[in-house]
DNA sequence: GCAATTATGTACCGAATGGAATAGATCGGA
DNA sequence: TCCGATCTATTCCATTCGGTACATAATTGC
């Protein structure tokens, strides 16, 4: 049997999920992590893999934790009312001051570069989940008669996606949870009349 | 009376401009700076100072060459349809394939770390600057009667700004000309009820 | 207690980084 | 023609980068 880890996992992946976020991925360094997780080199390669790797781990528990706002999307029977309840909570989420500002996701994502092919995929599949999910949602919302028949599911999902990247891009500038839910809120407006 | 230049500064300048928005302020080093401007780097130091006033510098021009589209906000007597041309502008703009996908702003926006105050705060009072720009037309319109008097410009700002951020998030990872222009059109519809 | 296995800490590696020192090149004016 | 001034190119530098050997520590099954 062998020697069981001094540090624990999930905490030494919350620190270096805020490191990466606050200094992003490119600007930050083996030495900033390890500080942060309090472990040495060695063992942050041999626990979680290089750099890459453990970003891209990072990234996946970090969707992860929001996997919960994606069921409550499809519980809700009301698509205007899932939605809309949606975005309040991601407007109150990225508002939280007990975290980096904006969003680790968009942030990446919005200068990835194709010179980190392995990075650039991952948060693109990402971005392109979101959308699939809002899309799924929406065409459900079209079957049940909350929606139009001319209204193109695809469309609307790359609008209430993109929101949400809004609010992300805004609170890193400027975590005002009055003008995220304001940005939520207003975009609600662009509901199609029934 | 001094050497002259071997270089023209404006086309080193759009050579900056692109590496930086391609591969982001980070990853981009000196060297991919000197190989994609053709000079070499002495000539950049001289010429543009350290890595970090370049970028400034190469910011400043990038927002300059956009100066245009706030001028047409306010040429536009009509509040709404002025905000409707220029998101149908940046939408065509972002969509582009002759420059690196996204936008470098909104990229470097995203994702900047006080670690590096100089460069986030400039980006910070551009998106301000926008927003700004934004709810001087919200205000203006509101005093002429286009828009009803509890609407809040700085809200209504926030949130057309909200947009074109969205779309450069977007276009990083797919720069599809249609699904911008569909986000332009969907947002306004959120433009509130005369 | 011993062996097998994995984790840890120190110390180090070559490569790449941003930046600068120095010397030579190129110009208009005196 | 030579001077002062600025630009360019070669070369180098100290630091930091991501990643790794290697020896040692800690655990459980036997």
């Amino acid at each position: 049997m062998p020697r069981p880890r001094s540090f624990d996992t999930d905490s030494a992946l919350d620190a270096a999920r805020d490191t990466f976020w606050r200094l992003g991925y490119d600007a930050t360094t083996l030495t900033d992590l390890t500080d942060a997780m309090g472990i040495a080199r060695p063992s942050l390669y041999n626990a979680f893999g290089d750099k890459e790797t453990l970003f891209l781990t990072v990234l996946a528990r970090y969707e992860e934790a929001y996997a919960g706002m994606f069921d409550a999307l499809d519980a809700e029977p009301d698509a205007r009312l899932a939605i809309a309840r949606h975005l309040r909570a991601v407007a109150a989420g990225i508002a939280d001051p007990s975290y980096p500002g904006g969003c680790l996701r968009v942030g990446h994502t919005a200068i990835a570069s194709t010179e980190e092919p392995a990075l650039a995929r991952a948060l693109a599949e990402r971005q392109q989940a979101q959308e699939a999910a809002f899309a799924r949602r929406l065409a459900r919302a079209r079957r049940d008669g909350q929606l139009a028949a001319d209204e193109d599911p695809a469309a609307l999902a790359a609008f209430f996606v993109g929101i949400v990247n809004a609010m992300a891009v805004r609170a890193r500038v400027d975590p005002d949870a009055g003008v995220l839910a304001g940005m939520a809120e207003r975009a609600m407006r662009a509901w199609p009349a029934p």
